[in-house]
DNA sequence: CACTACTTGAGAAAAGAATCACAAGGATAC
DNA sequence: GTATCCTTGTGATTCTTTTCTCAAGTAGTG
């Protein structure tokens, strides 16, 4: 009936739309590279996963390749990112304007990818006023109103712990819809914002575990040719997290 | 035999050990809070899992619970960190100091875990020298000499995507065993190095995608007052990534 | 135009992880 | 000391996710 690639509209894994954000960014990689087609298996080694896993990932969203040819890897990536909806700019507010905060605001990347901080919060009566980069530092008892006002869906908790749950609650009343936080904090919502955890301590422990845990890795020793060797055919991890 | 509860050593899945960090933040907010006991139900809500979860989880590793009467909440903390070798400092250096890295170098939170950051490096010739939290900027040059007198197992890169790569090989040629990977970019390492990724962007795609694709929490509409009822009782998520 | 070489897409099978249900163990009250 | 109550730890079950396998489809070659 459609011209487009019928999408199988069934219950899409967690997991799936993880992976699909590294599949662009190796794709887009790929494209500053000049590479124009490629098939499942390199990519999928690129990334870290099996080919098989990227062809079902895809399969959820429709039919987006040439068989016995590969993905166009422009096609790809306009692909997906208009199947998870990153296509077009997406306006945002950030509460917590320390270190991180900052670091947030300049991300270039970040704006780059159409993620485009409109307003920033802070509790602390010295910091309201300053400007950074560009942007005017309101205090949080505006969330509210502002958030209303500019219509913004998406937010960014980077306050200390103790203060994430207040922000949190501002933001849902303020008619928040999806919050991402970097507070090492839990934070409670109504049902309907979804919260995504940024938890460097997550990776930090998962990262020693792994080194204190993994005896079966401990290779008696290595030198700096012997790595070299290694350097550009090893497995570059599974992507999980 | 052993005195202390005997570890069941089979496979631990990944997600385990993810979710075992998020237990730690949740009891350590329990433990300010002057509780010293918790049974698994009401931790188990805190964390946004089953009860049932957290008890397999903390079974890969013993037994660290009354039956009866729940967990002491500090000795569950020092078992948890213990059994993941987070329990006690690790030195490690960072790559990269642009604006999340001054971020991560100066994160309170990061340093009060034990995650010591010991020597920052830079390829910007404008920034060697330069003094960030005490720590003096070195040359990317000069990560292998460093690394290897300091004897450090774990860094940090936060450089832009493009320099990601030179900077995982120079920490392997270093002997590094783990990286911490805020670089949107994949990189190639030895086998024997275990790489963590964290993607902003990754938590992006997802929040977005479930921001827009979850018609079926498209509740009609809802006041401030509707919302703040709800803001206590409410899943606060489940914790997967 | 038939034939070969490749690669996708998807059903089937395998592996893995979360949940359930309950026996075992410990504390408390009387 | 005995009975009752409560919660853990764990085997069994269910559910989810990944991997395997191969038919279907496309481009290029002689």
């Amino acid at each position: 009936m459609t011209d487009t690639p019928q999408p199988k509209r069934k219950h899409i894994p967690q997991a799936t739309i993880k992976r699909l954000a590294t599949y662009v960014q190796v794709l887009e990689s790929l494209a500053r590279d000049n590479v124009s087609v490629i098939s499942s298996n390199p990519l999928a080694e690129a990334c870290g996963v099996q080919g098989s896993q990227i062809r079902k990932d895809l399969a959820y969203f429709g039919e987006f390749g040439i068989r016995g040819v590969g993905y166009q890897v422009n096609h790809l990536i306009s692909s997906i990112t208009s199947s998870l909806g990153v296509d077009h700019e997406w306006p945002m507010v950030l509460v917590g304007v320390g270190n991180l905060g900052k670091a947030m605001i300049n991300h270039i990347g970040f704006h780059a990818h159409g993620f485009h901080i409109k307003a920033i919060f802070d509790c602390d009566p010295f910091k309201i006023g300053d400007k950074v980069h560009g942007l005017e530092v309101f205090p949080t008892q505006e969330i509210k109103p502002i958030v209303e006002k500019l219509g913004v869906e998406i937010a960014v908790i980077t306050t200390p712990p103790e203060r994430a749950q207040r922000a949190a609650s501002y933001l849902a009343e303020g008619g928040i819809k999806g919050i991402l936080n970097f507070a090492p904090a839990r934070i409670k919502v109504p049902d309907h914002v979804h919260v995504e955890y940024v938890d460097f301590f997550r990776h930090m422990y998962n990262l020693i575990f792994n080194l204190t845990q993994d005896p079966k890795e401990a290779k008696p020793e290595r030198d700096a040719m012997d790595i070299k060797k290694h350097l550009f055919d090893s497995d570059p991890g599974q992507i999980r997290d």
